[in-house]
DNA sequence: TTGCTTATTTATCGAATGACAAATTAAATT
DNA sequence: AATTTAATTTGTCATTCGATAAATAAGCAA
């Protein structure tokens, strides 16, 4: 260590981190708050919930957007596990058992209902985050797999083509949207999560090799 | 004809007809607002976009929610075409080709920002109209192509089990989050909308025939 | 024209909203 | 204990909201 009295030399930043953490609490709570009632929802409303008045929310945040920017921030950025990527790209497994075990882990983060509704409800506003997150399952995880298809279909490694990203992305989103009727529509569904998955997975997989090996017309 | 006079014969019926005219436009212009700001953005919005008062909107609906409840009833049950039901049962042509016929008329009528939007907000916010669509599409539409996909891989007729029906919903889901990435997101997708409906069949039905042969563990 | 009916606007209410300033309480430091 | 600092509440503002009532304008009948 290079500083003696190492449990006491900075008690502000001590403090500093408690009222940090009560940020962070507060946060957090937005994000089920607003996840419920929407990004419309009163300011009040939230401060009901936190227990405390509504003019405190200013001491934490300068204004209503800024909060909001907060919570997209820890829902969208904080939660996107960038071990997640190589786990793709992981070429002793055959490509369908990797895309089971990633859908899998990828959608117990994501399909829960904060999740989701914050993801609906930020889409819906146009923010500029959102554009970015499509962006970023595109190029880390879309892309990926095509180029792991090829490699695995033995095919020359060419970049992919937008009509073949397309392909992906029905699959992922016929995923995603399995999440949405499950969590946001509430559609009763007994069929359990890593079966919908791995059916989807060797749908995909079947067609990817149709698909692949046909003469393109883009 | 069988009236006498038939340009002036009904006055009081024709301007009954002109208020439910400007009513009509009310709610079509009702649905791009709301569509376009969410449910909770403000009657007054909306009067300026129609060029009229707000007390207005008072004369021709109760309440906003009742307003909404006819915005939602025109795009939920009016824009429904029992036409589609009958194509998706036709059996001399094969059913990957209805497939894709429906596939492309449906989306004809349900991809576009307006439905969309209305769609995604009015399930945001739970209301009974959107979980009664969920059911009619899985009622009209996706059992009905495994009951049909049984008869064409000549299988026996049982009802199908709740894994096939979310099989299906997989590839409904994929094709409806196209739309959705297209109209809401607007990522610029380059790849047209018949070429990734065709593409989603060719990997659904190739998935189907492997899933329906499956001894099943349900 | 004169009246009568319908469509529309003006004016306004009470409640709710985001935000700010000042007063108060609680905690930490000396 | 006294003093300083941070956390929280009270009080209040200007706006905006859905909604109502009364006044005006417009269309149509006689």
């Amino acid at each position: 260590m290079t500083h003696l009295d190492t449990a006491r030399t900075e008690p502000t930043k001590r403090k500093r981190l408690s009222s940090e953490a009560r940020r962070q609490d507060f946060i957090n709570q937005a994000i089920e708050f607003f996840a419920e009632e929407g990004f419309e929802s009163s300011t009040r409303g939230l401060a009901k919930k936190l227990g405390v008045t509504q003019p405190l929310l200013y001491r934490y945040f300068p204004s209503k957007k800024d909060l909001i920017s907060e919570v997209y921030d820890a829902v969208y950025v904080k939660r996107w596990q960038p071990e997640w990527e190589p786990l793709l790209r992981d070429r002793s497994r055959p490509l369908a058992d990797r895309l089971n075990t990633f859908y899998n882990i990828y959608t117990d983060a994501i399909f829960n209902r904060q999740w989701m509704r914050i993801f609906l409800f930020s889409g819906l506003k146009g923010v500029d985050i959102n554009r970015r997150y499509m962006q970023l399952v595109r190029q880390r995880i879309l892309e990926p797999i095509l180029i792991e298809a090829r490699v695995e279909f033995g095919l020359p490694d060419v970049p992919p083509k937008d009509c073949e990203v397309e392909f992906v992305w029905v699959m992922h989103g016929g995923i995603f949207y399995y999440g949405v009727r499950n969590l946001i529509y509430e559609s009763a569904i007994s069929t359990d999560k890593e079966r919908v998955i791995s059916d989807s997975i060797t749908a995909f997989m079947a067609g990817l090799k149709i698909k692949l090996n046909q003469p393109d017309q883009t």
